[in-house]
DNA sequence: CATGAATGAGCCTTCATTCAT
DNA sequence: AATGAATGAAGGCTCATTCAT
């Protein structure tokens, strides 16, 4: 479904790098196609076939979550209520920040490896950006923060719960700081 | 004035070291030891003997900002209106981090290289825990957030300024974002 | 023939890095896997490939010797003659270490760097304590030496040829110095 | 006593370095004049200035053991019974030789750093080979181990004594070995 | 004499990437 | 397609020795 339908032994290999890169996000582990191939059991060339770059990789490992949170957002796109709207789409993107280490850096990275994830991450601004819209139109929130300051914020927020916080304890952090500043950001 | 009086040429040597991972750190360069001897022509060996690590480096040249930063700090307490205080502190402190790229790395650090460091940071983390403090008894704050989400939360407004912003742009970025995580702080 | 069947190539790589480490050890020279990929005109990465530490490699140098050394010892074993069996088998193993400068530091060393080494390192001592144990049950050597005391016994007459000799008197001089212990082990 | 007279705080400076390197060859550290330097709270240069090498250092920290392994030859000398003089000098130095960390490498060199070093060994070897030869003299020893071996052999079994071996045992250890080798040097 | 700053060769090791098989 | 050997630049760090102060 990336590009062009696989054979079935190539789509295994790729099944397989692609959750072993996962392991690896998740346990912390930075990305080595050489490290990975090892892991595997495969040529380092077979790792660079389907995955030029650690980069493409760390994409493709964070594309499911993209999607998810880009599907959520259409989902809130459809509720009535502008600010429910747009506080349970931020909840959701900040839990997956800070929940899946492969998104901080692809939500981050100013240049993409791969069309998909521009694609997804342009599609989940232009969401973000709507449901913030919907909530100036509606005057729940204040005017100086713009569809722009989403991503960089959401960002912000995952960074500062990752400060100092132990891993077990990030979600609530993150959920307390993204109270405060939609505090903030509501009108009152 | 670090430690041990140095000897004349031997301070010469130190300052331009510290002068040049300054201009490094300015243009975003890591800071690596051999890379610096080459750049200040002088022997690794040299620059080892001065700065055992990188980060014993980096935390030098962070140092006058943060000293400046705690000079600050103890000003504010003595301004007898106590959001105020805490707000030019916090406003001090997020300006501070976006326009010096090495307080980032020192302030998220979990441990310190020197020993000054540490009684900065330590001296900072209380200045703004008793701002905190007294906007708490004033009742000028909500009283979810706690000073140890001081550091964190001024870590990630900074990261998000720096995150898509041109770094023309980032001071007034950033004292947006702090502007509207006050207004989420603040009672009303 | 050591681990994997290695390709056509890669084990001529390999023959080339060994040979030059035989013919460093023979002039005295101590191994550095930089160096040697200089001097084989291979990438460092190459060298390091093929062998991991300068342990892995010395060992590499000296499983010829250690295998032949286990195959005379289990011949030893079948001489119906425990006293010339056992003479046998320290004559050779003396000559060994003094003639190949690999073996005293692999024999010496408490661990090791590969499995194989283990393996005939624990063979060989086995053999020499049957040995012993041998000429022991038909008293014609003396009890207070046990079969512990072997190894240690070997590398230090290895050692003692080794200082102030000519390298070309040391097969001489440790075969009369193995002469002498033999002297004082046996009984009269 | 060294050359010249030294100043008196020259001399003690002399004296403190002397003691640390003492201590360092105790516990197994090689000794490096940078380190010794820092320990002994002096300008390298000094260092420098008494022990122009390590080895002329290590020299310096065994004289005292090779002057007391010279005192005891000397008065073996004066023993009636050849055998036991032989048999006693022997036992010293090997004792010495284990007990002492700085005498085996200093020994088995074979060229020296001081000109007090050279003296000393001679004089060793001059006493070992008159023992040796009294001995041959008196028919208690075989003949086909000479003067020349005397320090090889020492050197031999303190380094048999040192593989393996806990060093709370090695003194046992050696004197185990010494009796196996006189068991065979002796004539019976 | 004492100091200790400076030197820099030299060793170790890693890793992204290429390319012959 | 798959393999994995080879590459070598790059970075880290140590330490014996010199020499200006």
């Amino acid at each position: 479904m990336t590009t062009a339908p696989l054979r079935k032994d190539a789509a295994r290999n790729w099944e397989r790098i692609v959750a072993v890169a996962r392991e690896l996000v998740d346990e912390g582990t930075p990305l080595q196609l050489n490290d990975i191939a090892r892991r595997v059991h495969m040529g380092v060339g077979t790792v660079y076939r389907h995955f030029p770059t650690a980069e493409a990789l760390l994409e493709t490992v964070a594309t499911p979550s993209l999607e998810a949170l880009t599907a959520h957002g259409e989902q809130a796109l459809a509720d009535e209520d502008p600010k429910r709207a747009l506080t349970d789409f931020l909840t959701r993107t900040i839990e997956a920040q800070v929940t899946d280490a492969s998104l901080s850096p692809v939500t981050a990275a100013p240049t993409d490896a791969l069309p998909r994830t521009t694609e997804l991450k342009q599609t989940l601004w232009s969401v973000g950006g709507q449901l913030l819209e919907r909530a100036h139109d509606a005057e729940v929130v204040r005017t100086d923060l713009t569809s722009d300051d989403m991503v960089p914020l959401m960002c912000g927020i995952a960074f500062a719960a990752s400060v100092h916080g132990s891993p077990a304890a990030r979600v609530e952090t993150a959920r307390r700081y993204l109270t405060a500043l939609l505090e903030g950001l509501y009108v009152r």
